[in-house]
DNA sequence: AACACCGCGATTGTACACAATGGAGGGTGG
DNA sequence: CCACCCTCCATTGTGTACAATCGCGGTGTT
């Protein structure tokens, strides 16, 4: 029952989840991962103090990886009731691409303006590791890089507020697209970001945004925010009811 | 040396800074009230003990707020080495300032579409609150009121994501504005308020715009960015070296 | 006299113990 | 038989003790 992960002392696992820094990190990076990988689906519920065991460490550790997650947006934080993985709504999963949208369009503009060269080959990278992924079958590493590779944009437009407020929209695209995408297309194709990156290295900054608002066009698409799928998505259709508000009869039986 | 204030249990102190929610929220909206009104300058370092004994909470609650506090920006957590009150560069703000162009112009049209008649009524209520505080030379709690009330548009445009990111970039902003501003000028001008709830209320999505951006631009003219002003500016010159200056006595009184 | 090294003090980082809250289940009354 | 309430338990919220870390000042050497 109580298996434990050797205490993570040092060992950075360095092929999944981000290169350690402190526990913290450790902590967020690999519930994070576990979330987008969809081996944590919409609406668990994550008790302190078993994921303190699982990973080794105090509730103290714990609890702030999950305040950094629930500033994300992928984490629901309920007072006095514990954490549970957010499950977006239709609703809110509009919002966030409107956000992206608006976010995305200046992020390309600046970068096309700022981006080194250096920069701009850590991005081709970027997109040969997703590329990579998305061929070997690894759906949750691809959902993830493609994610950084868009952090890694904002990066280049060299806004700090820009880049923090991406890292939560990317955070919380990444778990739309793990609860909303249908099937099995890869959902950010990566031609896409080639094209990206080949416009920005031209300082086609009109090009640029147009692809970049193509770009976002196509991932909007692929979800079904329009009408819910039917099967395993029950997760998904009803957690708003079952953990959230309606203080009358929530939900008896589940 | 241990004056402590009452262990302020409930008493809202409804005067002073927001509402009372959880202890958090007012360690919280003190602290930032405090550095607002200029009582904590920037590059003061703010002991989490100390902080504890003023407040007559543990270092648990200090904690969270300083966590929460930096989030936005307004506070610089360094590792091991504990909290001190930011102090944007001029790029810095720079940055803030780019961002806020792109977020309130994309409110404003939101809002547009989307704020509620109530919702316009209590702008308005905001703007003569406003209006009041710098009638009375309550500099702090004008600065604050209007970072409120860009806020308070946010909401109006229903959009969780910006209206997060907008807290975010507000805090920022009235920072910068404590920090940066030159003289006594009123640096909101509450005239600029109205005429964008008018335009607001007249759906005229246009011409709401347009006065953002030129509001925008007054903020943006009133502060010394281009070059520093000499005198008391001491602090934000040489604060990103001397981080630990001024050890004494953080402010007297709350 | 200046530089470098080492030990000390202060402050933050972590873990744990206790208190408080909310939900679930059983029991009782209508 | 159903509904309501009350108690108990699981889980989170808070305070505190202890450990780790960093900066600073003293001391010795070149």
């Amino acid at each position: 029952m109580n298996e434990q992960l050797q205490p993570l002392k040092k060992q950075p696992r360095a092929g999944k989840a981000g290169r350690t820094g402190t526990q913290d990190d450790i902590v967020y990076a690999h519930i994070f991962e576990a979330i987008l990988e969809q081996r944590l689906a919409p609406g668990t519920k994550l008790s302190e103090e078993a994921l303190g065991e699982i990973f080794g460490v105090s509730r103290t550790i714990i609890r702030r990886a999950l305040s950094r997650l629930a500033h994300e947006g992928v984490v629901l934080l309920r007072p006095n009731r514990g954490a549970v993985v957010a499950s977006p709504s239709v609703e809110e999963a509009r919002q966030v691409f409107l956000a992206r949208r608006l976010v995305e369009r200046a992020i390309t503009e600046l970068a096309v303006q700022h981006a080194t060269a250096e920069e701009i080959a850590e991005l081709r990278q970027m997109v040969n590791d997703e590329r990579d992924s998305f061929s070997r079958g690894d759906r949750g590493a691809g959902i993830r890089l493609s994610g950084e590779f868009h952090l890694k944009l904002a990066e280049a437009a060299k806004n700090a507020p820009l880049i923090s407020f991406q890292r939560s929209l990317v955070s919380q695209t990444s778990l739309i697209i793990a609860q909303y995408e249908s099937g099995n297309r890869s959902h950010c194709s990566y031609d896409e970001h080639t094209q990206l990156i080949d416009a920005i290295e031209a300082r086609n900054g009109e090009l640029a945004v147009n692809l970049m608002m193509h770009h976002m066009d196509h991932i909007d698409s692929k979800l079904n925010l329009d009408e819910e799928s039917a099967s395993d998505d029950l997760h998904a259709v009803f957690s708003h009811l079952l953990q959230t508000k309606k203080p009358g009869r929530p939900a008896a039986k589940l």
